[in-house]
DNA sequence: TTTGAAAAATTGCGTGA
DNA sequence: TCACGCAATTTTTCAAA
């Protein structure tokens, strides 16, 4: 049940309240999310029920947003990781670009900062595929530039974990 | 056990064979790996031990590399996502900016082609946290600059998923 | 929060298509 | 070879305190 307070309480955003506990807990299952309520236990010193009351809380509260498979790009059939940063005469074509988004390659799109552009990483198959997907971007209204970052090598790829 | 064929296997890469319940199977599990091995079953038409070891399988060979929970960034006070395209005057630097590995807020590392270039991504908790990341960084030895691309908005952010 | 018990899921094995 | 059904084990989850 959520908490009686003399405050209003936000509907869905905004920081929570996370103990050391908490973010122990978050930084475990940020690694690999099969463990056992047993095994979280043992490692924060505390029962299995008490582990999933936290989990069961920092899923309501959208700490945790998922709970998904890592998948090897390569071994999917997508060995070009890019980053394709685009700049595009305004706002309105940046709104145009999140159309991407249904585009299985396409897995990350962010607005950023300075002259209107949009970063994305994708993951083709090939350097044909690259190239398609390029020519579809720059084939999108208002689009000036794009610029490819292909990468060579990874040599870590993870998501945000919470400072201990 | 090892299959018995007569070609030398490769020691642990390359491509591997997937047909189309595999390709269904990740692209469930990439969306959404806490479902049960009985809702699988159900979208695949397969029986539930016949999922299993489907997934087995898919671990062993390490298409699947992990599972996890996927942490909201600004709840657990990383405020800040922003691309860092770091270039150095070679590739003996560019080794040395892996040691970043260990900050927490560094979540990816990828070398880039073109002029000596790595590319992080990066969440510090806010423009204070970048700076000190920042300075860190160009304190390296051999690293000549470093163009940063601070994330106004994400709209998509997703692991790789297998073409269908 | 814990303990203890019920419900559900995971996983191994034997069988058959 | 691959998937199924059954069954043992483990895990999850819900009580009550």
């Amino acid at each position: 049940m959520a908490k009686k307070t003399n405050a209003v309480q936000p509907i869905s955003s905004g920081p929570v309240a996370l103990d050391a506990t908490d973010r122990k807990l978050l930084s475990l299952l940020a690694e690999d999310s099969s463990r056992s309520y047993v095994e979280l236990g043992n490692l924060l010193n505390l029962s299995p029920p008490a582990v999933h009351e936290r989990v069961k809380r920092l899923k309501r509260d959208r700490v945790i947003v998922a709970t998904q498979a890592k998948l090897d790009g390569c071994k999917v059939g997508r060995t070009l990781l890019t980053f394709v940063l685009v700049t595009t005469n305004g706002v309105a074509s940046t709104k145009r670009l999140l159309a991407l988004s249904s585009l299985p390659e396409v897995e990350e799109i962010h607005t950023v900062a300075g002259d209107s552009a949009v970063m994305l990483k994708v993951r083709p198959r090939d350097t044909e595929g690259l190239e398609e997907l390029l020519a579809r971007i720059e084939s999108i209204e208002g689009v000036e530039a794009t610029r490819s970052y292909i990468a060579l090598s990874t040599f870590l790829e993870r998501g945000p974990s919470p400072e201990l």
